[in-house]
DNA sequence: CTGAAAGCGCTTACAG
DNA sequence: CTGAAAGCGCTTACAG
């Protein structure tokens, strides 16, 4: 049918059209495509051959529109995408497909991020579920309460992935995280533990998009210094540089940078806590840039356990996050809710690993 | 009708039942919700704000059974998930979604790279055309080239990205890549041009498996040192030592450690080429694990231009890979694909750009 | 084991 | 501007 002038690809083939190569009926094509036990295995056999031979695939819209049942599993990222949630997104599509599950990723601009476009992603795939991955909302407080309110009157099953519900008082959706709060708090104590007494913490955000992992890492670390004795100097506690990329390189360089070329003669602090491996990566440049030596003369933490950390000169001591253990909680908790959709909300907080590297020292 | 003792989910609402509700007929309610001209402007609000009022959300799946035309691109990427293909990526989310396209991300595992898989990924979502980011395809020489054969019967426009077509004599594919051989000449060269007449190469894979990026970076090395009037001594290419993450900070310093701990006296190299920045970490690491100070006593660099070459402390000399307008071509080659389905084969290189960084010396 | 038929939830000529 | 009807390509009772 296909015109050679014209630019259309050929048509399709159908159920239909194969039934009637066959010469069988569309229900016993439909029977062998699917292998089902109710067929005749030389028929299937032929059928399936004849299917190869000419490139029929069954058309997974129409499919869908029968079949209620669904092996897919949506998973929608964000904004930023770092190295960290890759790595977790790769752990999570072994989980689920471990489990029979396809994974596809969706990205969104932080502009999209609505119901709506959630609705629309889940019922344009008729997903079993779906993980958020990363944050989903916005940097307004009210407004992403009240998103989440509305994704919970979504009906399907989901799940939010490196990232704590921020719904409010009632947590109205299953989440898995490492705990950002204790892990920055050990990461600081280790400093404290070393003489540091003037830490200062790279990365914060936006005082109106508390809704973030860098608010609750933020809270860990001004929780430990005040635990030891150390009134928190909010002078320290260095402003970002890259809105858009709080947990970049170049956010970690560019706030260190700043702030040491505004006190050329007194940095004001021994110790750098950054929100991130790559922001430490970042702030180890502007350091030495200004002819600051780690560990030597200054002393460096990240967050994360990022090869990057590991593999940087000096070593970088960090919290490890367990990729592993959160996917594979994440992978349970959205199964588990497929499975029971009624079943209760879940709050998974998972304990990081403090990485003893090379960059911090003693004073 | 959900019984609410049992687990289920309420059921979602169909056109049909909005349209009782509303008291019209499902044609106008189609109308209405795809904003068509030919409805009342009056009727069409009242129905989307009931709609909006029960959650109404079309059913994309039954959608796409009559609607032949999409907006939706498949990004299929196989294999190692690294910092370059996200770059890409979101590049490409950004230039298809300027034309009104959405696109799709769905990553596979090696061994699922077969023209099956895309056939099923491309009718499941009924993709308007598909991008392959990263090489797709086997170790295996001849699977390869069978598989593109396969991949040119899918009756989908596709082009590859960040990847030539391995096809064999006559391309069966639009590819857009930087030019991995001139680039890597360039990088070479200017090694050369400061003294460099030792030159290792870290991240050669598999002998067999020469289909990829690695392997036409390793022939610009070869290619420049020969020109030079230099006989490549094939002992300095260095084996890799974790095949499956060959562009992986783990494999350039396993590999280069490994070499190191072989040659303890002389390490018979006075400059390093990294077959990605990633590499060039891990290089610089081991290096430096050795006491091999960089740049002083070993020159170093990398490939792809990340922002770890840009922070790295020395910065890494690279060739920065022009990210975005790989990203703009693959589009417009795909979307002209899509317009002229049988617009020819187009093969496109860009060159990529030395940034000079620190870690190189004169010797 | 196989076939004829109903129907999933939409869209789109066609008629009014 | 609105409605009744056909049909997209499948799956699944139901009958044989």
């Amino acid at each position: 049918m296909a015109d050679p002038t014209s630019g259309s690809a050929p048509a399709e083939m159908s159920i239909r059209e194969l039934a009637r190569i066959c010469g069988v009926a569309v229900s016993t094509v439909s029977r062998a495509m699917n292998d089902r036990s109710d067929v005749n295995p030389a028929t299937r056999d032929r059928i399936r051959a004849e299917a190869a031979k000419h490139g029929y695939v069954p058309n997974a819209s129409a499919r869908r529109l029968k079949i209620s049942t669904t092996t897919s599993i949506s998973v929608i990222i964000q904004g930023e995408l770092g190295q960290l949630l890759i790595e977790v997104l790769e752990h999570l599509e072994r989980r689920f497909a471990d489990a029979g599950y396809e994974t596809t990723l969706t990205h969104i601009a932080d502009r999209q991020a609505s119901a709506e476009t959630v609705q629309r992603i889940v019922r344009a795939g008729k997903f079993g579920g779906v993980v958020f991955l990363g944050r989903y909302g916005s940097a307004d407080r009210e407004a992403s309460a009240q998103l989440s309110r509305r994704l919970a009157e979504i009906q399907v099953p989901m799940v939010f992935c490196t990232t704590p519900d921020y719904s409010g008082a009632d947590a109205l959706h299953s989440s898995v995280s490492v705990d950002d709060r204790t892990g920055v708090y050990e990461l600081a104590n280790h400093l404290i533990a070393r003489g540091h007494r003037r830490i200062a913490f790279v990365g914060a955000g936006d005082q109106h998009d508390r809704e973030h992992a860098w608010a609750l890492r933020l809270a860990g670390y001004r929780a430990a210094l005040t635990d030891a004795g150390i009134d928190p100097d909010p002078r320290l506690v260095l402003p970002s540089r890259v809105p858009g990329q709080l947990y970049s390189m170049a956010n970690g360089h560019a706030s260190v940078a700043n702030w040491l070329g505004e006190h050329p003669d007194d940095r004001g602090f021994t110790a750098l806590m950054a929100v991130s491996d790559a922001a430490a990566v970042g702030a180890a440049r502007a350091l030495n840039e200004a002819g600051v030596r780690v560990p030597d003369e200054c002393s460096l933490v990240g967050f994360d356990g990022l090869d990057i950390a590991n593999y940087y000169v000096p070593r970088i001591t960090t919290l490890a996050q367990p990729i592993a253990e959160i996917a594979e909680s994440t992978a349970r908790v959205l199964l588990d809710t497929v499975k029971s959709p009624r079943r209760a909300i879940e709050q998974v907080w998972i304990r990081g690993r403090l990485a003893e590297g090379e960059s911090v020292r003693e004073v």
